[in-house]
DNA sequence: CTTGACTTTACAGTTAACTGTAATGTTATA
DNA sequence: TATAACATTACAGTTAACTGTAAAGTCAAG
């Protein structure tokens, strides 16, 4: 059993987190001493925490990873299909932004070097 | 000249937020009473609104817009170069966040419907 | 000059996932 | 048993762009 700074150690993460995800009930020791409060981690619950990791770099919220860890795991596709949806429409929302600033740019341009005019160019301004 | 609420009607927008942005000088009343405090926008702000709006969509945060506004011109091209990388790094990291989920869906399918065994497969699982 | 609608300032609360700090308690080693 | 290195809880602070609230002042109409 590993106090909680060996398990941060190994877990390459602080000891604040791996309370915090105790609390928010995310990561939970596998033994807590109950008269000194100290949490004692398996050696095992590093691959949990690896698993959370995972879960985080896909997008999910500590709230939804509680659910893929501990929730039923007939929503586990639900969610699943929920963050990529989820993902699309973020990916989408900054594509936007992305065609909104080439055309800010293109303002801009017009702007700051106006007038370039050639044949054909009529009433512009 | 007209009082913040009026104005915050026209633009389609809480008095608090135009407060908010006197504040942080993003858009202040065209003129203030000195005695009552009264905040007094003239219809022509509404389009420095719009925009604030338009440069919001496009992704850009408030500190940001200040410097569009009010600052240096000559920064102007730089921050939008700073933003579409900035926004094009999100896209990618999206996409990689999908990716992911994708490879984390076809390992959940594998374990809920396995063996899905067909002739040349070999020692799964 | 009263009333109601509006405005002011100042400050707390929201969200997520932590980080930082203080005061105090525990463990392991010499 | 003293000490260093660790642990505990509890709580404040961080970020951005607001939103909500309270107490008090102002404006416009009748």
């Amino acid at each position: 059993m590993l106090k909680i700074g060996e398990f941060a150690r190994i877990c390459n993460v602080s000891p604040q987190t791996l309370r915090y995800y105790n609390e928010e009930g995310i990561l939970c020791p596998d033994e807590i001493d109950p008269d000194s409060g100290y949490r004692y981690y398996s050696p095992e619950q590093a691959a949990d925490f690896r698993l959370i990791q995972t879960y985080k770099e896909a997008g999910f919220a500590l709230d939804e990873i509680r659910v893929l860890l501990h929730g039923d795991p007939s929503h586990h596709d639900a969610l699943m299909d929920m963050k990529r949806n989820e993902i699309s429409n973020n990916v989408q929302a900054l594509q936007n932004k992305l065609s909104l600033l080439e055309s800010l740019s293109r303002a801009q341009g017009q702007r700051t070097a106006p007038a370039q005019k050639k044949k054909g160019d009529h009433h512009e301004n």
